[in-house]
RNA sequence: GGGCGGUUAGCUCAGCGGUAGAGCAUCGGCCUUACAAGCCGGGGGUCGCAGGUUCGAAACCUGCACCGCCCA
């Protein structure tokens, strides 16, 4: 068997996730044996295309899923999507405008058939792309917000939270969407910097004693003035407040009041106050006992209020018009421009327009209340902790919940009105047969619908069967951890919370990771206004998915933000393919090797095997430490060091002399190099499923240690050995080979011999150990010896020798100083002296200056007095060494001066 | 206006009280039969600025500057 010259992706991907499904690896069972894990997916919308911020939130659900499951864990992952009001029926809306048509020539019924139509062919899209990014979701237990048993859990929850009158039916302002014809929420306004004017305008005092100028932004609202505020505290305006105003083009009469929320520095001082189309004013004028107006309707058009010159003009239109109209009169003062923030629509980008409507509101103060306290508690924590305040802050500046929306698509209020008695809701989750004051049968449910983020407040119960008492609920409820993005701290963790220990009985969920923002190659977010936006499944293609995972898991830093380059995602790809030689290097050694190898006790191992094996179970310690903290971008570079730096860079050069050798020793190699396989490919997996399972695949008829499980996702996370498989002794002495094979690679280099050249090399003992020279040559020899063979091959060193300090050293060598004795290497004949010593000299004076530096330390008394002792045995041990290493550069630079 | 985060090598980022690190890029040498998507070796940083705490600060505190975000 041999592996392909290059890893073929797309290959892999396609293969193993849908053998993964159809084993059923990811399916849930409560009744299974094992500490629950389970995770809800934060559903994305059911209009949505994948976005990075998808792919890097899934990736670490994902990686930490798959951690548990070969933990051991009884692991849930519930996928799904939301029916997202708003955006989905403006999808359909815009479809059948194609063909001429608006909702309301279809008609409700007909309209949502239309889009469930939709839905279904074009719905759940994005659920496609996230099986792509393999993630390991029980695909068996897709929820969709609009599903029967969702929509019965909403029905409940409004039902009952209406009965404790936690829900109830308001006149208030709300933000309203003239496009969308929806109340919305606070949250679903988008704040944007705009470029508009300041128009000051005249109010004629009706005494004629003169006029007071107001300031806005929004002239065409003043036709639904009913004041002008002034701050009390403003001498400018002392005497006038009282008086009485002619409302310009209205005709109307109307007051100059004081009001301490006034700014004196805005405008001119003096505010006009339209209780009807502000929210500010709206508070003002229920302060003053002030009419409200309504001069814009629900379409965005004045209304007949306005008067008969403006009534049915756009508000842009009403706009020029009140500016044309006051100018004819001379009452514009002056216009000047002015930056502010328009309130839009996040849906459409509507300019939203604030509106009086009778809506259905939560009432959160009390709610909310409790959701602050479970975070305060500890019973849920956010990672990284500072996000914490941000869901605090939003809680404490809480308003009531406008949770209703004049939308078709979403879960219909179940609300019923009688017209013939005519009096308060019938609330109740079946259509009542008739009214129960007045037996009439012909009851009208609500026309409107619930915002969306009322069913996804339930999402971490109701897809577990919520409000039925399921094996699911018992075992998995609460989830253990949700991961999303800060944006959505608002929209869900704090309803879910909310609704979660309301509803549920308890909190959604105990841990909360807040990942990093993904952010283009300039730092920028990604925004389709901007055109910056990166396509997920672009990467995949280019990169392969596994790359596309390892580096937004190795880019996930607690608190801060990701930033996606080619050349991360290009060394990524890199990584893989060296895995993937490293396996075909494995496989080349593999040639009549015995299915499985046989097992190698620890005690027939050779230095380099007990070694590798010891170095990987400190890498599973590290990796398995660092998801558990969730530490993504740190545990995805423990995998990556392990991989390449210590298992491909020393172990595979160094298990080469033994599987050259041959025999028992090479049995021991390749042992080490299958069994360090198999575990590297596991705590691989939860980065790299498909590349890691390719390999595991090829190599586990080898594994001496066949696993039980046929597949990766099922395979036991390693477990370290409970002791090292090395003496202290031991691994002195593979410090001692890695650092000399460094030292004299590096002096071959500075020689300037061929990489493959062989050499000769010398070993004395340090000029610090000349009291004891004779023993100190002998120790040292004995210490080379026992790795020798290695060192041999690495440093690629014909031949050694040892020497103590009392010989006459031979001017024309380079020498390198160890904590443990001193390599030396002779200068061939063409060796550029001038330039050694320039080096040794540079290097000399770095030393000079970092062994003052610890002098003056050890001089000081105040550090003698105060430094704990460990620190000052350090210091005194590094003056010790630095001294050794000034001296024998000192002593080397003269010999290379002597040589030439 | 209130708040949060950031500022460390050319780029992207670790480190968060005791010798300044990684990956990529760069430079020199190697096609050494696992890998040129590679190997070996090297160069490169007064850790944003100014104060303070400390024997000692990239790290802790204060202020400032700049960048980004959230909320009003």
């Amino acid at each position: 068997m041999e592996l392909s010259k290059t890893f073929d992706s797309k290959a892999a991907e396609e293969r193993w996730f849908q053998l993964w499904i159809d084993r059923g690896y990811f399916t849930a069972d409560p009744e299974r044996s094992g500490k629950p894990f389970s995770i809800v997916i934060p559903p994305p919308n059911v209009t949505g295309q994948l976005h990075l911020g998808h792919a890097l939130n899934v990736t670490l659900q994902d990686v930490i899923v798959r951690m548990r499951r070969m933990q051991g864990f009884n692991t849930l992952w519930i996928p799904g999507t939301d029916h997202a009001g708003i955006a989905t029926q403006n999808v359909v809306e815009r479809e059948i405008a194609k063909q001429g048509l608006t909702r309301h020539d279809l008609g409700r019924e007909k309209f949502v058939a239309r889009v469930w139509e939709w839905k279904e062919t074009y719905g759940g899209k994005i659920l496609h792309q996230l099986r792509r990014l393999g993630a390991s979701c029980d695909w068996s237990r897709e929820r969709f917000t609009l599903d029967p048993g969702l929509s019965r859990a909403v029905a409940r929850v409004f039902v009952s939270l209406y009965r404790e009158g936690l829900i109830y039916r308001g006149h208030r302002m709300i933000n309203w969407c003239p496009r969308c014809e929806t109340a919305l929420s606070d949250l679903e306004v988008d704040h944007k910097d705009a470029k508009g004017n300041l128009w000051h305008i005249r109010y004629p005092f009706v005494d004629g004693s003169g006029s007071i100028s107001v300031a806005t932004t929004r002239p065409e609202t003043m036709l639904g003035d009913t004041a002008v505020a002034v701050n009390p505290d403003d001498d400018r305006y002392r005497g006038m407040v009282g008086k009485t105003l002619r409302l310009p083009l209205a005709g109307r009469e109307i007051p100059l009041i004081a009001d301490a929320a006034v700014e004196r520095e805005f405008g001119t001082g003096a505010v006009k106050i339209t209780p009807a189309h502000d929210f500010n004013d709206f508070e003002t004028g229920r302060r003053h006992q002030l009419a409200q107006i309504s001069v814009i309707d629900i379409h965005g058009r004045m209304s007949d209020q306005a008067g008969a010159a403006y009534a049915g003009l756009s508000r842009e239109d009403a706009r020029k018009q009140v500016v044309a109209d006051l100018e004819a009169q001379g009452l514009v003062e002056k216009v000047e421009p002015h930056a502010h923030k328009l309130a839009v629509c996040s849906r459409c980008d509507t300019v939203v327009e604030p509106l009086i409507s009778e809506q259905w509101f939560m009432r959160m103060a009390d709610l909310a209340a409790r959701a602050k306290e479970a975070v305060q508690d500890g019973r849920t924590t956010f990672h990284p902790k500072h996000w914490e305040n941000t869901y605090f802050a939003w809680l404490d500046n809480i308003q009531d919940w406008c949770v209703s929306r004049q939308l078709w698509w979403g879960h219909r209020i179940p609300a019923y009105w009688c017209d013939k008695c005519g009096g308060e809701p019938i609330v109740a989750e079946e259509r009542p047969a008739a009214c129960p004051k007045c037996g009439n049968a012909e009851l009208r449910q609500d026309e409107d619908v619930l915002d969306t983020w009322f069913s996804s407040g339930l999402w971490p119960f109701s897809t577990l069967g919520w409000p039925d008492d399921t094996p699911e609920m018992a075992t998995y409820y609460p989830t253990t951890l949700l991961v999303t993005g800060f944006d959505i701290i608002f929209f869900w963790v704090a309803r879910m919370m909310m609704l979660g220990l309301k509803c549920a009985g308890d909190i959604p969920f105990r841990d909360v990771y807040i990942t990093p923002l993904v952010r283009d190659q300039f730092g920028k977010k990604m925004t389709k206004s901007r055109g910056n936006v990166v396509d997920p499944l672009e990467i995949m293609e280019r990169y392969g998915t596994d790359a596309a995972r390892f580096t937004l898991a190795q880019l996930a830093v607690q608190g801060r933000d990701l930033i996606l380059s080619d050349d991360r995602l290009a060394a990524s790809r890199a990584f893989a393919n060296k895995i993937w030689n490293a396996a075909r290097f494995v496989m080349m050694n593999l040639e009549g090797a015995p299915q499985p190898l046989p097992s190698v006790p620890p005690e027939h191992l050779g230095l380099a095997e007990r070694w590798i094996l010891d170095r990987l179970d400190e890498a599973v310690r590290n990796v398995t430490r660092a998801i558990d903290d969730y530490e993504f971008n740190n545990a995805a570079m423990v995998v990556y060091q392990f991989l390449w730096h210590e298992f491909c860079d020393w172990y595979i050069e160094l298990a080469k002399e033994p599987l050259r050798a041959g025999g028992e020793r090479a049995a021991g190699a390749r042992y080490a190099l299958l069994t360090c396989f198999d575990r590297m490919l596991r705590i691989l997996h939860p980065f790299m499923p498909f590349i890691s399972e390719e390999l595991w695949q090829a190599l586990r008829p080898w594994f001496p240690e066949r696993a039980a499980a046929e597949h990766l996702p099922v395979a036991k996370w390693p477990a370290p050995a409970a002791a090292p498989r090395l003496s202290e002794q031991e691994q002195q002495w593979m410090k001692y080979c890695i650092e000399a094979t460094e030292r004299i690679n590096s002096l071959r280099a500075l020689v300037g011999h061929h990489p493959g050249q062989e050499i000769d090399v010398t070993f004395r003992p340090r000029l610090a150990d000349a009291s004891s020279a004779f023993d100190m040559e002998y120790q040292i020899a004995n210490e080379v010896r026992s790795f020798l063979p290695y060192l041999k091959a690495l440093a690629k060193v014909h031949s050694v020798s040892f020497t103590d300090l009392g010989r006459e050293r031979d001017g024309r060598v380079v020498t390198t100083l160890l904590d443990w004795c001193e390599i030396s290497v002779k200068t061939p004949e063409a060796f550029d002296f001038a330039k050694a010593r320039e080096l040794t000299a540079k290097k000399l004076a770095e030393v000079k200056k970092h062994l003052e530096q610890h002098i003056a330390r050890l001089k000081n008394d105040d550090f003698l007095a105060k430094a704990d002792s460990d620190t000052r045995d350090a210091t005194r041990i590094r003056a010790e060494k630095l001294k050794d290493e000034e001296i024998r550069l000192s002593v080397q630079l003269r010999d290379l001066a002597s040589a030439e």
